[in-house]
Order: C-alpha cells, then structure tokens, then sequence
DNA sequence: CATGAATGAGAATTCATTCAT
DNA sequence: GATGAATGAATTCTCATTCAT
C-alpha cells in the first residue's frame, strides 16, 4: 500500500481545484459577486465543501486570481531584460495587466468598489503587483521616459479602472486607452 | 375653486421632486444600488409612490442625473468659445466632468458595470454627453491637437471609469490620471 | 367613508396579532428557540411581515410575553391589600408567577441561557416585575416575616428556575418546591 | 509480539480517554451544545473517531459526567457517617451536587430541558444520584428532620434547576438559594 | 480502527415588488 | 394618486452526519 494517504489528499486536491475552476469560470460569467451556491452547482460540490476548503468569499476569489497574479508579476523582469527600452517594457507588461483584468470579468470593479472583504486580494496585488510596477516606472524614470509624480499603485489602479468593460468598450477599447494613458505618462519626448 | 386640477399636478410635481433630492442625497450617501426603501423614507413618501413614479431604478437614476448631464453637455460650447485652444476646452471640459462623476458616489462603478438595468442613463449619456464631447473633440483634431483616433465614447468611457475612486485613489488621484490620459490623446505637439 | 385610515391599520393590527398567537402557540410546543419560519407559517404571512413587526426575535419575544408581565406585576399591590399577612401574598404572586412561567414551554430556560438576544425581555422582567416583586419581599420583611438577604431578583430568579419543567417534574412540583423554597425564606417563625 | 491485541486496546482506551477530557473541557468552555467537530479537534482525533465511540451526543455527554455522577454518588454514605446530623449531611451534599452542576456549564439547563437525546443522562443521575440523596433524605426523615412529601428526585431536580445560572446570578446565588430551600425542607425545628 | 472530506438540510435575514385601501 | 403592509425569492453560513480510503 503506497501511500495510502494520498489518494485522499489528491482526492481533496482535485475537488478543491475543481472548486477553483467552477469560480473561475461563474465569475467570468456572472461577476466576482456571484452567488456562492452557483459555484458549488458548478463545481459539483455541496456549499459546505466549498466554505471548508475556502471559509470567505475573498479567501476564494484571491486563489483564484493568485496564480495569475503572481505570473504577471514575474513578467516585469523579464519584459525589462527583453526590451530595448524600460518604456517599451513597461507597455508591454500593460498589456498583459490589461489582459488579465479584461478576462477576469468583474474584477476590476470589484477591486475599485472598496468591499471590505476583499481586502486579502487588494493585498496580494499591492503585495506583488506593485512592487513589479514600480520597477518599471523606476526604470523608465531612469531613462528619463517618464514624467514626474506618477506612482506605481495609482497608475495601476489607473489601468485597473480603464480594463473595466463593458458593452460597446471592450477589450480593444481599454488597450487603447491604456495606451494612450502611457503615452502621456512619458511626456514629451 | 379655480384650477383644482392645477393644484393636484403641483402637489405631484412637488412629491416627484423630493424624490428626486431624497434619491440624490441617498445615491451620494451609500452608492446607487441603495435600497430603494431608504430612498422613500427619505423622500418622507411610501415606496409605492416612488414605484409610480419611477417604475424601474434606473429610471430614477437616470431622473436623479439628467439635469447635471444637460448642464454639463451645455458646457462644452461655452467652453469652446471662452478658451484660447480647443484642447484646453476639452481639458476644462473633463475636469467638469470628473467633478461630476466623483461627487456621485458609486455611478462611475454602476455605470461601468455594465448593468442592464442602466441602460437608460447609458442612453441618456450616449445622446447627450457624447455629441458635446465630440464637439470638442473635432475642434481639437482640427487644430491638429489631437491623435487620429480617439472617438467621443470611447473616451468618455476612459474617463468615466478614471473617476471610479476608493480608498488610496481619490479624487485628486483621478483628476490627475484624467490629465495624463488626455495628454496621451494629444500627441506629440 | 369614516376611518378609511382605519382599516388598513386594524388589518396591520389584525396581521401582529396574529404573529403573536402564532409565536406564542409554537414557543409552548417548541420553545421559544423555534425557527422564526415555523412562526411565519403558523400565523399563515410570509418571513418578511414577521421580520417587519419584530425586527429581532427578542423583540417577538418580549412582545408575546409583555402582556403577561404587566399582569404578574399589577398582581402584587392587589395581593397585598386583599391578603391576611405579606407572606400570604408573596406566596400567592409566587403561585401566580410560577403558573405565567410554566404555561410558557421554555421561557425559563431561555431567560436562564443568557442569550444576549433575550436582554429585552430580561431587561423587561427586571424593570417591571422585580419592582413588583420587592413590594412584596419589603412588607414581608417589615413585618418580621423574612430571612435577611433576599433580594427581589435572586428570588424571582430561584424561582423562575425551579419553574422549568420537563418529563418527571410538572407543574406540581414546581409549586411544591417553590413553596418550600418560600417556608425558607421565611425562617424560622 | 506478545499481546499484539492489549496494545490495540489499549490505544483505543487512549483515544476514548482523550475524547472525554476534550469533551469535558470544552462542555465547560461552551456548554453541552457545543460543536461536535469542536470536541473532535480538541481531542485531536477526527470526527469519525467521536461518532464511532459515541454514536449520539448524549452518549458522549453521559459519558464525561459518569465518573463525577458515581464520586457524588458515593459521597452520601461518607457524609452521613462523618456528620454530625443527617440533616448536616444532605446540606453537605447538596453543596457537592451544586459545585458538579455549577461548574459544568450548561449542565443544568440542558438537563432542564426535557431533550429527549439526554434521556441517558438522566436515567443515569435517576439509578445512582436519586438513591443516594434518597438515602439521605431518609436519615433526615427518621431524625425528624424533614418536613414529609419531599422526594429524593424532586428535590434533586429542583437543586439542578437553582443551579442553572448565568449573569447576575452566579454560583453563590445558586448555593444560597440551595439553603433556602433546603432550610424549607427542614421546616420548622 | 481512524480519518476527515464531502454533504446538504436548516436557519436567519434582506429587499424588490405588488396591490388593496 | 398615495400609501405601506405583505410577500417570498434569494443569499449566506453552520453543522450534524456519513462513508470511502
């Protein structure tokens, strides 16, 4: 008997992932507000099973998204050795910020409604998301590519509240305008 | 007993109004998606009277803002023609506009939502804002101060969504972003 | 058309009184812990109508039993005027209270639980019959006939437990006891 | 190997163990309602493992007080033979017995209740604390020490309700309404 | 035997909406 | 026209209990 203990925890594993993707996939469709037994019906789970292996909705909603979270982070270094230069980079991780957020239906506006609850996500982005910015702007600024005064988090948010679609603005029209918005973070040049 | 219907439409007019200020006061105060309860014991009338009135929420929403829409549509020639450019117009004539969607707690996001049930405002806006905003946007291509491409919607969109403040992105924090974006739409001048 | 104000409020009136015969016929067969939805169903209205006249179910409880406290309490100036010596009528309100607290299924237990929600009704019994109840223990007192060191709301309290039926211990025997537990307080005379 | 078997049993002796003294100490904590699951991670074993030693939670209950019922139990003949009079010996036990309900919070009242599923618990206090008060009442009765028509079991019932308490009536308002009553008991000597 | 993941019934509470007066 | 009592669907969250490993 090999181990005999983890077949039950891949078991767990795999319902807990299930449970991620059945999130995933309600909140693209019905928003991060989505009620929290559709997402059991999805998963095939009872509702019981989903508070135990996620007690909040926020403690949900950030592992769904952590994943891609922390890829995009990892992108800005490699975006920055990549490029020819920090403003180029920078544009290019927009995208990819952009992308994320227009995919995750919802997201942006529940990150830019204040919810209390979701606190732990709002955390996790400025825990990572920020700091990976903030190496680009340090770059750009560097190079003299950026105007003064513009901070990591406010351009994020800034990007954050662009990627928020809707009927007749979509994804191409907050690319734009994410786009454009950078283009007036770098000033004259 | 001259006019008795008069005074009866006076009367209505006068509930109407209060609903309108009590609408307003509650929507500054917890957002639009208040429960449509507080708005009537506000108003000091009962929900059955403001269900005649505005048979949907959105048309109460859309009531609540029409006059501050008209007035900052009909800003946007008086601008044009008191300013030395049509870029600085249309500056003058966003900063308006962020002011407005700032001090109405919650209808940037409402409006960003997405949310069927807003249609109307979103029409409303369509109809009115976007021609104003047009205008000065055709002065300004004309004047060579602007990039090709940035359509009247499109941008007012940005912007509406610019101004989806919260905790650490406030005001100040959307004017500012409302500026860089509208430096981008510039171009290199 | 006199009083067409009226009948809509006897209707409501009708609607409240219905719920507390409701409350009190399922707080006898189930406690007063009973699910506010088998309370609704009883008195044949939705959730919604219960939720709207009490707002808590300490405020549904102290309503149903409100009625009955005044009357307990109004009890013991009658008792002392109508009765040979103060302990007489302290021993006739005790009879009295007993027979409130026993027809009420439950209501001792629940005021002895300490549930934080039952502080209205507790604050209720403290400023009516406590009062009621000292009237009684300072005549009795006053005339030689009480052990020192009673206090109005440890007795009531004694009583009040010693009034919790169950299978093996009815009424009777909670009349008996507290009846010796009153020859106690007498001491010895 | 020898005794392979004893080493299992005595395991499984270890675990019950462990799952009365979680039991108990979190009764104490919460009361006799608290979470199964509570008791489980108290103990350190899961949830099956409590189900498979005590298939109902009056098992359980039954179960921690047992050992405390048969000490009190055995106290009564010790009394007698120590003290003085039979009558010292039953206040001496009754101190006892309110001490055991006291400090098991929620005992009191969960025995008041009449819950069916602690039909055991009351069954066992009936075949071993009923006999030994009755012992003593009997003493009492022949040093003629009792007023007649008190029952071991009434008076037992009536010490568990006085016991019953909670804010603003605590454990020595419980043994001095204890006296009281048993003062009454005595009646006039 | 022990485990603890999974289940889902049950309970509370909120609010949009209707309609008789 | 105005009223607000009544309705009940919708949602969240908690636990007792089961059972495959």
């Amino acid at each position: 008997m090999p181990e005999p203990v983890g077949v039950r925890q891949a078991q767990a594993q795999r319902t807990r992932s299930g449970v991620l993707a059945a999130a995933a996939a309600v909140f693209v469709e019905q928003g991060v507000q989505a009620p929290v037994r559709d997402i059991a019906e999805r998963a095939g789970v009872g509702v019981g099973t989903l508070y135990r292996n996620f007690p909040t909705r926020a403690d949900l909603v950030t592992a769904v998204y952590r994943h891609q979270i922390d890829t995009c982070a990892a992108l800005a270094p490699r975006l920055l050795a990549e490029s020819d230069s920090p403003f180029t980079a920078l544009t290019r991780w927009a995208d990819a910020f952009v992308e994320f957020l227009v995919t995750k239906h919802g997201l942006g506006a529940a990150l830019g409604s204040g919810d209390p609850g979701l606190e732990n996500l709002h955390t996790l982005m400025l825990d990572t998301l920020v700091p990976a910015c903030a190496t680009l702007l340090d770059a750009c600024a560097a190079a003299g590519e950026l105007e003064p005064g513009i901070t990591a988090y406010t351009l994020m948010r800034a990007i954050g509240n662009l990627s928020i679609t809707g009927p007749d603005y979509g994804r191409a029209d907050a690319e734009r305008m994410v786009a454009v918005l950078l283009a007036g973070c770098r000033g004259r040049t």
